[in-house]
Order: C-alpha cells, then sequence, then structure tokens
DNA sequence: CTTGGAATGTCAACAAAGCTGACGTATTAT
DNA sequence: ATAATACGTCAGCTTTGTTGACATTCCAAG
C-alpha cells in the first residue's frame, strides 16, 4: 500500500505522506472545534473572533500597546482599529494614554470586557479540558510540542513572550 | 505562584488553567504557520482559502457530490457554489452527473487542479514533517489524539470517514 | 527650535468568504 | 400525482481582512 518502494523502518513511519495527511486534516477540523463554542457565544451579540482575539490578548497583557497587539494578531491596524473602536464604544475595552510616550495607548479591560473574556475562555478552556483529559498528560505533551514546532519564527517568540509573563 | 489554594497532585497539572491557556494560544499560533504556505501561494493567483479547502476534499474523494463536500466544510451551498463556480471555469474541477442519480453532479480534479492541489498539500506537508521531526514519534500520537479529542462530535465522523478511505 | 520619523487614528474603497431567504429545475421517491 | 432531494442562482447582508491617503501627536536628533 502507498507504494514508495522504500520502506524507511518503523522509527520513520510517522514521516510517510499518509501519516502527514492525517495531522493535516486533524489540524483542520480540530480547529472548528477549537472556535465552535466562542463563536457560539459572540454570535448572539454583535461580536466575531477578532473581537475575541482582541479581548484575550488584552486580557493576557494588560497596558499593551496597540502596536504590540498588532504584531500578535498579525492583522493591519486598520482591522484592529475597527475591533477596538467597537470593544470602547462598548466599554468593554479602555484606553489610556501613555505616561512615558503619549504617542501611545494602552489597552485595558473594563469590568465588563474582564466577564466576557471570562465567560468565552471558559467555554474554551472546558473543551481543552475535556481533550487533555481524554488524551491524558503524555499526549499533552506531545501535543504543544508539535504546535509549537509548527508555528513561524516571529509567532513563536510571541507565543515564548507570553509564556514568559506568568508561566 | 497561582494561588488556587488546592494542589490536586503532579497527575493532574497539566489541566491548569495555565495549561489549558498555553494549549489554546499554542493552537492560535500553530494555526496560524498551518496555514501561511498555502495561503501565500494563493495570493498570487486569484484563490483563498476555501479554494483549497475544497480542492483538498474533492482529491481526497474523488466524485464526491456536492453534499458530501458541503458537510464536510460546515457552509452553505451558496458559499460552496461560489468557490466551485469558479474552480470549474477556470479548469481546474469537473462536474459530473451521476449516472445512478442524475440530480447528483460528482466532482474531480482535472490535471491542473491535480497540480495545483499538490502544490499546496506539498508546502502544507513540508511544513508538517517539519514539526513531525522536531517533535519526534511520541509527540505526534500524543498530537493527533488531543486533536481528536477536541473535534465535535460531527466533524470528528467525518474524519474518520476519510481515514478509513485509504488509512 | 525645527524637523524627521514613529505611533496612532481615521476615511474611503474594496475583496474574500461566510450568512439568510427566495426561487427554479431536474430527478427521484412515495 | 405529489412530495422530497440535489443542485444552482439571484439578491443582499455581515465580518474581517486588505491598500492607500492623510492628519495628529509626540519623541528625538540636528
Amino acid at each position: 500500500m502507498e507504494g514508495s518502494g522504500r520502506d524507511t523502518g518503523n522509527a520513520l513511519l510517522f514521516l510517510t505522506d499518509e501519516q502527514l495527511r492525517k495531522g493535516i486534516e486533524a489540524m483542520f477540523f480540530a480547529y472548528r472545534g477549537f472556535t465552535a463554542d466562542p463563536d457560539r457565544i459572540l454570535a448572539d451579540m454583535a461580536y466575531g473572533r477578532a473581537h475575541h482575539r482582541a479581548v484575550h490578548f488584552i486580557h493576557r497583557s494588560p497596558g499593551t500597546t496597540v502596536n504590540n497587539l498588532l504584531a500578535m494578531l498579525g492583522v493591519t491596524k486598520q482591522s484592529l482599529n475597527r475591533v477596538l473602536r467597537a470593544l470602547v464604544a462598548d466599554g468593554l475595552v479602555r484606553n489610556e494614554v501613555g505616561k512615558r510616550d503619549k504617542r501611545e495607548r494602552h489597552l485595558y479591560l473594563t469590568p465588563e470586557g474582564d466577564a466576557l473574556e471570562r465567560q468565552l475562555s471558559d467555554a474554551q478552556r472546558d473543551r481543552m479540558r475535556t481533550a487533555y483529559r481524554a488524551a491524558g498528560p503524555e499526549a499533552v505533551t506531545g501535543f504543544r510540542q508539535v504546535l509549537e514546532a509548527m508555528m513561524d519564527e516571529e509567532m513563536r517568540n510571541r507565543y515564548d513572550a507570553l509564556k514568559d509573563l506568568k508561566g
């Protein structure tokens, strides 16, 4: 089957095209599940996935600047600005002019924003917890290792920077 | 640190909110990497991620019907139809009226469509292979286990159905 | 003190890709 | 015959991304 002719031994079987394809499809279907719960919650409000991401990262590093958030999300400032404007207008995010550098705007969640963040991350964590529990601790380690190896260099730096905040 | 007061023992430490949050962020950043290479290739043509997905699944199960594809992708027929129309018009996908049931349209890739599929999946597999190689076979097993546990019931069925085709 | 560049915000216009609702047409099933 | 299914399509809307242009504010360097 899948006659590539060469069998490089069991140790490398996980690198066959078959195995790689399964990984690709697993990633696709799993990501749908990953976003499904927050999406459902947000659908009721006038918000979408972009708002979720903004709220998440502001929660993660309160006082972060717009530029920081931009680099984190990898979108244009115009796109982010539209999202932030809505969140500020609705009283979920607070905008504070920088003390040292007054060009910068530092972003914080209001209590209302915190409440939304908690609602969203609770739902997402629940699913993640269920998956972790089903797969077991060793699987979780492998899961994280592969994901980290899949990131672009720059994204991994961002990810590592977040890790250092508390973890 | 992270004083939740209760320490349930090492066996369950991987279920702390900290660990779950890391998993969530890893998923987010990794998915960006996952789609980055195909996105770059598609950006040059008039295509996007939706075309990639359609081409991928038609390649996976040649002769699949529109309804099958619809369920696989989880979008509306209007949304899929727009994508398929473009692919057929550009000669990448072929449309065949069903023999048994003439209402159905069976979808196949043309040689040109196959070429695009190969280009895209080569790029995506390369990244996956690099990640797999870096993480090792045991990590890959864990990776797949967690992803599968993260899917919605219906998506897991779809995923399993694909697995049975060849794998 | 002036000026260049950086950070931010905003306007306009557009595109990709999703959605709903409605309708038409073959074809099959009851 | 009639109902249900599979598919296509039109119209219109939303979210979220994109470019490009331009103003403001402010830091820092000359």
